[in-house]
RNA sequence: GGCCAGGUAGCUCAGUUGGUAGAGCAGCGGACUGAAAAUCCGCGUGUCGGUGGUUCGAUUCCGCCCCUGGCCA
């Protein structure tokens, strides 16, 4: 747990040479990710009331209306007092994505950065954040008629069967995809049938938009995985008593939604709604809601431990070190 | 107390006509470009309940003991 390496000039990089005698120094973005259950939500709360920053979710779950308890969403009482963005922007019955997110989250950067303040984000949809820092190819929309058709010729011949498929026309793709891989098949021939140009060509060229953005990036976790694990099992628990499978029941009943929307594949909605179609017990389904949790936690780690920028903090005892780098950086800024 | 069925991986179980064992789930590692809380890939040594016997060799066959469940008293 390092005491940052926050020289100043790291953040407070000068703007181009001269040219442009307004230009001000490039305003920071900060952002704190850590897998769920680290206590990203409380971090960030700590930090804006004492900074001016606002917090940018980056969580494809907490997009979605009527979607609270299960995804221990900020409070509306929280979201009154510090400005949360992209929270609750869409219905349960749509499919958001990484693409409306990367313009989604650069428009709220652009417009905290035009109030003098401080974009932070938090979260932990690796996906997203990724389009942010390493940029996202420019790529066709999803096309659901085209999806319902391959997933109809998959349910005949199986996946495997159009990964052969893919191979005649995306080789580059094919190679890197799995034959059993069906939701990454599917989007590679999408993108092949409705723009006529191999995925693996149009991904080519990235480049990320916060490229001259100066970042300060922390990974909040655990330092032991058996602590996580105790935690996301009681975090659980919490949720149950805060009435989580009636939230379930309640998007079940509302109709509209089924097992294979975005929304309800999220963690702990996906094991109630299948208990509430019969599949399985209570029980069975909160035993694997909590496993599926702990799966999430771990996949998100392995995004993390790829990502060589960020300073990792350990949830339980950093807090200190981590004001005192915040106070100095912002100082340096005037903000 | 008697009879029956079990005791094998963290859990649920399969199996070895005697040559020390393998699935699912969990767990761990990895991949990841508009569904990403998704989707997928890889990783299996455990006194085979204990103990004595038979045997070149016992987790497997036999005896006794312990534990669990059911039935009968």
């Amino acid at each position: 747990m390092s005491a940052a390496s926050g020289v100043p000039g790291e953040v407070a990089r000068e703007g181009s040479v001269s040219c442009t005698p307004a230009l001000q120094p490039k305003l920071p973005v900060f952002v704190l990710t850590g897998p769920t259950g680290a206590g990203k939500t409380e971090w960030a709360v700590r930090l804006a009331e004492r900074a001016p920053v606002e917090i940018v979710s980056v969580d494809s779950a907490l997009v979605y209306r009527g979607l609270d308890i299960g995804t221990a969403k900020p409070s509306r009482a929280l979201r009154e007092r510090i400005p949360h963005h992209l929270i609750d922007i869409c219905e349960p019955t749509e499919s958001y994505s990484a693409g409306r997110f990367l313009t989604d989250a650069l428009e709220c950067i652009r417009d905290i950065h035009a109030r003098r303040r401080v974009p932070l984000l938090v979260g932990g949809t690796m996906l997203y954040l990724r389009s942010l820092l390493h940029g996202l190819a420019v790529l066709p929309h999803a096309a659901p008629a085209l999806r319902a058709q391959l997933d109809a010729r998959a349910a005949q011949r199986g996946w495997p069967a159009l990964h052969v498929e893919l191979a005649a026309l995306d080789p580059e793709a094919a190679a890197r995809i799995a034959p059993t891989d069906s939701q990454r098949i599917q989007r590679a021939l999408e993108v092949y049938l409705s723009s006529g140009r191999p995925i693996s060509e149009l991904q080519r060229a990235t480049s990320s938009p916060l490229a001259d953005t100066p970042l300060r990036y922390w990974i909040l976790a655990p330092r032991e995985r058996a602590l996580l694990h105790e935690r996301l099992a009681r975090r659980f628990e919490g949720m149950m008593a805060a009435g989580f499978l009636e939230e379930v029941r309640r998007l079940h009943r509302g109709g509209g939604l089924t097992a294979r929307h975005p929304a309800i594949r999220a963690v702990g909605y996906r094991q109630l709604w299948a208990h509430l179609e019969g599949e399985y017990g209570l029980e069975e389904a909160v035993r694997r809601a909590v496993a599926a949790t702990r799966q999430l936690a771990r996949r998100q780690l392995t995004w993390m431990r790829a990502e060589s920028r960020g300073e990792w903090l350990d949830a339980d005892t950093a807090e200190l070190s981590w004001n005192r780098d915040r106070c100095h950086e912002l100082g340096a800024l005037g903000l």
